[in-house]
DNA sequence: AGAGAGATTTCCT
DNA sequence: GGAAATCTCTCTT
């Protein structure tokens, strides 16, 4: 109870990219682990377009073992491992053979904010709103927070122990705001594409994001 | 508040 | 060898 307005099944993933980012925000991702449940109200996203994409990892068609996962059928998690420190939670995106990916960039914590702060080795006062935030603020913290590294790499998010449910209430579109995405300085005219998508003054939105 | 460096894998040259 | 869809710590303002 309390978590949302129902579990998004296989068909919510098949729409187009930028209408599956805007949908993803307020939803709320939990993932169900041995240890405990954790979930988080998803706050700032990022779209990636695929092989036109100069920002993209799939970008001019390029397929490796890490980004396989994207040419499948959309709703799976595409997740890597950056910087040598850092997991990314992607959801797949755009139908079989069209390499698109949301990235999710940061998180409300929900439920499970003392197994968050476990996690991220914090001690975390749930009473103090901003010290929360910053379990889930960026995408390397959120996937730490909630327990997400390349075990779950592949997995359908419509049946597996990290899913997605839908909001309660729809967003305002008056709510939301775009931007250009975050650290793609190499990607030429990409670069500045408006493609983050953000809860307009949400305090719990990355650092390097904030309105 | 802001700048800089370190951590250290995956992928490309 | 070098950069990357990042984060944390330290030093400076």
């Amino acid at each position: 109870m309390g978590i949302g307005n129902g579990l998004a099944g296989e068909r919510f993933f098949r729409q187009p990219t930028e209408g599956l980012a805007l949908a993803l925000l307020g939803m709320v991702l939990v993932h169900e682990a041995d240890e405990g449940m954790t979930a988080g109200r998803i706050v700032e996203v990022e779209m990636y377009k695929g092989p036109q994409d100069a920002a993209a990892h799939s970008y001019g068609g390029k397929m490796t073992a890490r980004t396989q996962v994207m040419y499948g059928e959309p709703g799976h998690a595409y997740i890597y491992f950056i910087y040598g420190m850092h997991y990314c939670f992607n959801v797949v995106s755009g139908p079989l053979g069209s390499p698109e990916a949301i990235l999710i960039r940061a998180l409300e914590p929900v439920c499970g904010i003392a197994l968050m702060a476990e996690r991220r080795r914090r001690v975390v006062d749930s009473n103090h709103p901003k010290k929360v935030c910053a379990l889930t603020n960026g995408p390397g913290k959120l996937s730490q927070a909630m327990g997400i590294n390349a075990e779950q790499y592949g997995v359908a998010l419509w049946d597996s122990a990290v899913r997605l449910y839908h909001a309660e209430d729809p967003l305002p579109p008056s709510a939301v705001a775009r931007g250009p995405r975050i650290n793609v300085g190499y990607a030429g005219a990409a670069a500045h594409y408006p493609w983050r998508f953000w809860i307009r003054q949400h305090p719990c939105l990355s650092v390097r994001s904030r309105d």
